[in-house]
RNA sequence: GCCUCGGUGGCGGAACUGGUAGACGCGCUGGAUUCAAAAUCCAGUUCUUUCGGGAGUGUGGGUUCGAUUCCCACCCGAGGUACCA
């Protein structure tokens, strides 16, 4: 009997869904509790291809085997609904991306239920329904009514910060802010009209409006985080990037940066994306010093690392876009000022990175003064110091920087040796290592370490300058011109915003005729006939009398796809929930993700906002805990195989792989991977029937076969190299196709696609089968295992269970077959070893277990049933079958990987046919037994 | 440049705290079965060899009775990041 894994597969797929048997038990289940989360995917329109499932395998394995243990499992999935693609073709075709979007879903969801996952779709998540994005914009809400007091460390109520103005002002005030908020006193605030009040708020809301410098894309027509920014181009479609100022809302993740952190010492996540995030935080101590400017009353402020090196100082550097650049620039310098700032607009950030070694500048003609000797030090202006880092000036130390050192190479600038027995002819000195500080005041002869500390010291005493940390995350820009995401929930009266309130939720999208941004520039939404909080909704008090005539035009910029995404994971716990966005006694349960599998390709964007968005909720006693994740794997990607054919330039003329070197120049052109055989050879008629420029085409064969080049890249739908799961799945079944992508190396790796190991997997459950049918028949017998099957069945749940705990899947796969190949050898038909080994196998191949399961006669579904246990009496084994090798003349050994007590080793060795030949009876001079290991026995 | 990870047969990859390197699968070779093929089963498969061996986990050193594993230096590859003061 042939095992029929269409059918079978069929049957079970129907029976999961029919009697909901994934479905979490609710939040009072008697049972631990484990949350096994996927990051969820984005629905796009080419559906899903081999390396999507890769990350959602690993985890129903896992999601299945703690089931097995009894555990009450939360297994989600749903789907990150809104997005650019969607917007995009809803611009070419009109169509509504609420509809594309749905189509895809249904594909997906197609897709995933072919593959046996054990998801509970009741508690399915979509962020673009407005039963989610009601929430998303209520967290908006609540950062927008929060500021961060930085001496609790915490967010507070911006109603408290209001009370303290009232009784204090701003001065003494620890909170984080924006740049440039001047200080005042509590009679000045009190005397502030509520507009200027709002104004100023709004420099200390978490989320806030603020005239910054975008990273602008006209293709898109949208702004992109830094994130969504890869070598200088958009990371989807590849356009170039330009800066531009615009007013845009912020989230001050800034305020979370150290928090954040040090919170990863917390989690057990992967180290290399703990350090992407470090590097992402990029945290470095130093500190601030003020240089006084000669002939004006103006302080510049530089931020430094190295305040050690302070009598270094040979000259300054401001970045371009200063405004102080303008007001200190002496008269007669002006034009080449000018010159240069409007240079460096001009030049986009790729060609700034691109030409890093020029060295560019102007002098300013103003000198700072040093703040202890009182040197004139030049001030200059160079595009290599940035606005947005620090202070956006430098006090250039030549002898200890190599930036500094080359622009003073370049322009001339004297340099100053501070560095004791050290030669700077050739290059900067950068070390911070023990070499001793020379000529430089009170800082001479201290070490960096001690330097470092005394100079802050006395630069806090005197007032010249502040021990700072600065950080490189820098507060992330929250405002899209889209249409296809979450609205923005608030209102503009006299130019200022105004939050919603929860009652108003969710703030539909409306509906515009285009998708296109309005003639006269702004965003999608400004296409929506009445995009207005008008009477109907929100009654405006005036004077003690309901005015129904005020109508305020609300936000036309909608929330970035992170917005949803940092947050999702809550939803699941209680996804119904109309009252809250997951109920107490849901999230009290459930608490956090113990384990999240997804790509490293969001270690700077998602999984840094959620973390941000996780400790504000918590902060606010609205969530459980600080980390929301407590262990995170990375799936590695799988890659595409793609297939490249070479053409005659100006020809029709293809020449086969072989034959390439006869060729100088010839055009790559890449062809569809599934007219590509396992030999790399290419079915030329198939070719002439894919596109059209092929019908005319000639080939250059060898032995009649027309080879294709390969080349690992991307899986994507455009280098025509996308495998499909739905192939697979229609000629193997979704269990081999499950156990094939487990099989191909660590889930972490990435790996390309190839099929030609399939078959081995394949193969395996086929023999799987076979234990259990012979020539149509049941032959599983009741009879007794025998302690040689015993021993192989215990083995094999040690090995599993260790293996599928360290999230080893691919040593699980051949611990299968290498359990499997024994037993058909002994012709082992036993239920005693059947029984538990189809509970193993369930987690990795479902439908065929669910399938055997019921053969055996059990009424209930496999997913429940006990995780068979090893029995380690089963493991002990006969000393006699471990081979002993003789290394040296003085010592051989002996390996044993079990607890044997030492009388039987010594006794077990003894007995050996070679150690008796090498002992002549004579007992050996030394034992040394390694309990579990080896024994060294010197004679 | 800096940070992180990696380098093992023809290929994907095993080897737990140092202890039989190459598990398992693919591919390849031979055999059984078959009219034949598919499927299945069995045996072999790191390289080299004068069939005794010898060499071997990127390269060169070191520690150790013993190193793929630990230490030092270098080479190569992948990912991240970059005028970050």
């Amino acid at each position: 009997m042939v095992y029929d894994f269409r059918n079978i597969e069929k049957k079970w797929r129907t029976y999961w869904s029919k009697n909901q048997t994934f479905k979490a038990d609710d939040s009072n289940s008697s049972k631990p509790k484990y949350y096994i989360l996927d990051m969820f995917p984005y629905p796009s329109g080419s559906g899903l291809h081999v390396g999507h499932p890769l990350g959602y395998i690993a985890s129903d394995i896992f999601a299945r085997y703690k089931r097995h243990k009894g555990y009450n499992v939360l297994h989600p999935q749903g789907y990150d609904s809104f997005g650019l693609p969607a917007e995009q073709y809803a611009i070419q075709t009109g169509q509504h991306p609420a509809k594309t979007t749905e189509e895809n879903i249904n594909r997906y969801r197609d897709q995933l239920d072919r593959m046996g996952f054990s998801f509970d779709w009741s508690r399915e998540v979509r962020t673009s329904s407005p039963d989610f994005y009601k929430w998303t914009q209520w967290i908006f809400l609540l950062l927008f009514d929060h500021y961060y007091c930085r001496d609790a460390d915490k967010a507070i109520h911006i109603t408290k910060l209001v009370l303290l103005f009232e009784k204090y002002g701003n001065k003494n005030i620890n909170a984080v802010c924006s740049k440039g908020i001047k200080t005042f006193t509590a009679s000045e605030w009190n005397s502030y009209n509520q507009h200027k009040k709002n104004k100023i708020l709004l420099g200390y809301r978490l989320t806030y409006l603020s005239e910054t410098e975008v990273n602008w894309c006209s293709q898109l027509g949208t702004v992109l985080a830094n994130d969504e920014i890869i070598n200088g181009v958009s990371e989807r479609g590849g356009y170039a990037i330009t800066k531009k100022k615009m007013t845009q809302w912020s989230m001050r993740i800034g305020a979370y940066a150290e928090r954040l952190l040090n919170d990863l010492e917390l989690i057990d996540w992967p180290e290399s994306l703990k350090e992407m995030q470090r590097n992402w935080i990029g945290k470095s101590i130093g500190a601030k010093v003020f240089f006084q400017i000669q002939d004006y009353e103006e302080t510049i402020e530089v931020f430094t690392t190295r305040p050690d090196t302070l009598f270094g100082v040979t000259f300054m550097t401001l970045a371009p876009e200063l405004d102080l650049v303008k007001k200190i620039t002496k008269s007669n310098y002006k034009k080449n000022v000018e010159a240069y700032i409007q240079e460096t607009k001009k030049r986009s950030q790729r060609e700034r990175i691109s030409e890093t070694k020029n060295i560019t500048g102007v002098f300013t003609g103003s000198y700072a003064l040093h703040p202890f000797t009182g040197e004139r030090i030049p001030i200059w202006i160079g595009d290599y110091v940035l606005a947005d880092y620090g202070t956006g000036a430098v006090m250039a130390v030549p002898c200890g920087d190599q930036r500094d050192y080359d622009f003073a190479k370049h322009f001339k600038l004297p340099i100053k040796n501070i560095f004791k027995d050290v030669s700077i002819d050739k290059k900067a000195y950068t070390e911070k290592n023990d070499t001793i500080i020379d000529d430089s005041d009170f800082l001479t002869n201290l070490s960096y370490k001690d330097a470092m500390k005394k100079v802050i010291k006395v630069l806090e005493e005197k007032g010249y300058g502040k021990g700072t940390i600065n950080y490189r995350l820098r507060d992330a820009i929250f405002s899209r011109q889209r249409y296809w995401g979450e609205p923005i929930p608030i209102y503009y009266k006299d130019n200022i915003p105004h939050p919603l309130t929860l009652n108003d939720l969710p703030l539909m999208l409306p509906k515009v005729e285009k998708y296109l941004p309005t003639p006269d520039g702004a965003p999608p939404l400004g296409n929506a006939s009445r995009w207005a909080w008008d009477t109907i909704k929100k009654e405006v008090v005036e004077n003690g009398k309901i005015n129904h005539k005020t109508v305020f035009p609300l936000e036309l910029n909608t929330m970035p796809g992170w917005a949803g995404s940092s947050w999702y994971f809550y939803r699941y716990m209680d996804s119904k929930n109309s009252k809250y966005f997951v109920g107490d006694k849901a999230k009290n349960y459930w608490r956090d993700v113990d384990l999240y599998l997804g790509g490293s390709e969001h270690a700077t964007g998602h999984l840094l906002y959620s973390r941000f968005w996780q400790k504000f909720l918590f902060d606010l006693e609205l969530l459980p805990v600080n980390e929301y994740a407590k262990k995170l794997i990375n799936q590695g990607m799988i890659l595409g195989n793609s297939a490249f054919i070479y053409r005659r330039p100006g020809t029709q003329i293809y020449v086969s792989k072989d034959l390439l070197k006869n060729y100088d120049s010839l055009e790559a052109i890449r062809v569809d991977v599934s007219l590509v055989n396992a030999y790399d050879e290419l079915n030329i008629e198939g070719l002439k029937d894919w596109q059209e420029q092929f019908k005319e085409a000639d080939f250059e064969m060898k032995d009649e076969k027309f080879k294709v080049v390969r080349e690992v890249e991307k899986m994507s739908k455009s280098k025509f190299n996308v495998i499909n799961p739905d192939e697979i799945c229609d000629k193997y079944g979704a269990d081999t196709l499950r156990m094939y992508e487990m099989f191909l190396g660590p889930i972490e790796q990435s790996k390309p696609w190839n099929t030609s190991g399939i078959s081995g997997v394949n193969n395996f459950l086929n023999k799987y089968w076979r234990l259990f049918y012979k020539e149509n028949n049941w032959v599983v017998t009741e009879k007794k295992a025998n302690n040689n099957e015993l021993k192989i069945l215990h083995e094999t749940i040690k090995k599993i269970t260790s293996d599928i705990e360290n999230f080893s899947f691919n040593t699980c796969v051949s611990s299968f077959m290498i359990c499997v190949n024994e037993l058909s050898r002994l012709d082992c038909r036993s239920s005693e070893i059947l029984r538990p080994l189809t509970i193993l196998l369930s987690p990795f191949a479902p439908h065929l277990a669910e399938e055997i399961w019921e053969r055996f006669g059990n009424k209930k579904s496999i997913v429940n049933e006990p995780f068979p246990i090893s029995n380690p009496s089963y493991l002990v084994e006969d000393a006699k079958n471990y081979p002993v090798s003789f290394n040296g003349k003085m010592r051989f050994t002996i390996l044993l990987s079990l607890t044997l007590k030492n009388d039987e080793i010594k006794h077990a060795v003894m007995e050996d046919k070679r150690t008796s030949e090498y002992l002549h009876g004579h007992e050996p001079k030394k034992w040394i037994i390694i309990p579990n290991k080896i024994i060294n026995i010197v004679f």
